[in-house]
DNA sequence: GAATTAATTGAACGTTCGTTTTATTATTGC
DNA sequence: GCAATAATAAAACGAACGTTCAATTAATTC
């Protein structure tokens, strides 16, 4: 056989990068073959190098893609100008937004950064650093004006975007809580432990739920 | 050639064990053959399997005396008697100290549980809840006494032990930061967290630091 | 010091891996 | 409708994988 009736190389791209974001979240990239892969997508093996050179290639796609798509996210989301409160929680809610929406590539970012090439992880690592650049100038620019109580802000940034991020680990949409209830959850447990000054917006954040235990 | 002069069974397990837990933390377990762990120990791989009887039995096994050494550690730690704050401090603090310590084989139990059978990753995700509920309890315990303002005991839970074992993605021993101010900020941004009503010893923790941003 | 047991090697097994090559068919442009 | 191009299948490549087995030597036991 050879050229498939109804195939068409964008349709077949888009299945396959899909299908990889979902079988190597899974399964891990090391341990889902190409010859799977190309199974999910209802196709040869040999067809996936029309679209992608290497195994890794794909990878390094999936990645790249991932990280350009929070940063930009994060760009539209932004308040222009803001006190650092409000842009602290325009931060959280994106944040927790995109990777609740996003769980699977953010799941393939965030534990297979191992498999890249020296050069290539480097290049996610720059894309990582510049988004959380912004997460650690809200807390400067807080702590400079008084607003927050930040000891370390570099130790902060990271003890924040891990208990935000962690969110994808646990959480599922449909069961006991809703997304906006878990965003104002994590946005006053932010709040509180950059000791955030209560005043006007930043408090109705924390609208209050009651104690309960969270599924595993 | 057959058994080598020095040869010492207990000795080489415990190799194995070491350069496993080592190998897999860099490579990952997929990664990882056998023939390159059996190179690092320095001996062939079929005598690898004197010791474990499969390449997934050895990964269950550093899985589960990591997961047992630090419910151990815990339950060595804990204070019997005293107030939520304090207990709270102590779970933080020993965590820290463990999960630093143990880099390597918190990485492995946290990242490789995919590759685990659905038998034993049950048996791995009971200790890790074990371990959860710990917590779990100290935070209902302070907010049923009204010392904590949590709103979602097991959602607090879940972030704050995702804050705390994050630490091993960015803390390197020796550079900027000691364990020790680590640990106390840790300390204060979770007393925070969970609105800890400042009284005695539980302030006593955050100690002061200078802003500054964290070596990635 | 002979018999037993412990520890390891070296070679091999069948499988699966990522990838390449070649041929073949569908679609597109004129 | 014919040439050019796009998209795929089928088969094969060598390499690497986890694992097994038989042989061999060191250490221990009596």
């Amino acid at each position: 056989m050879a050229r498939t009736t109804g195939s068409d190389g964008e349709k077949t791209e888009a299945a396959v990068r899909e299908a990889a974001v979902s079988l190597i979240a899974r399964l891990g990239y090391e341990a889902m073959s190409m010859r799977q892969l190309a199974a999910e997508v209802g196709v040869q093996a040999a067809a996936l190098y029309r679209y992608f050179p290497t195994k890794e290639d794909l990878l390094f796609t999936l990645m790249r893609e991932h990280m350009e798509g929070l940063i930009e996210a994060w760009n539209a989301a932004r308040p222009v100008v803001a006190d650092p409160a409000t842009r602290l929680a325009a931060y959280v809610e994106n944040h927790i937004a995109f990777h609740i929406e996003r769980r699977h590539s953010t799941h393939v970012s965030n534990m297979e950064l191992r498999s890249l090439s020296h050069d290539r992880l480097t290049q996610i690592l720059k894309l990582r650093t510049t988004y959380e650049k912004e997460l650690r100038a809200i807390l400067r620019d807080g702590a400079e004006a008084g607003v927050f109580d930040v000891e370390d802000t570099g130790l902060t940034a990271m003890a924040l975007i891990q208990m935000m991020t962690g969110v994808i680990v646990w959480f599922r949409p449909g069961e006991r809580l809703s997304i906006s209830e878990v965003t104002a959850t994590y946005l006053s447990m932010t709040m509180r432990l950059v000791g955030a000054k209560a005043h006007g917006a930043t408090t109705s954040y924390s609208a209050g739920r009651a104690n309960d235990a969270v599924a595993l």
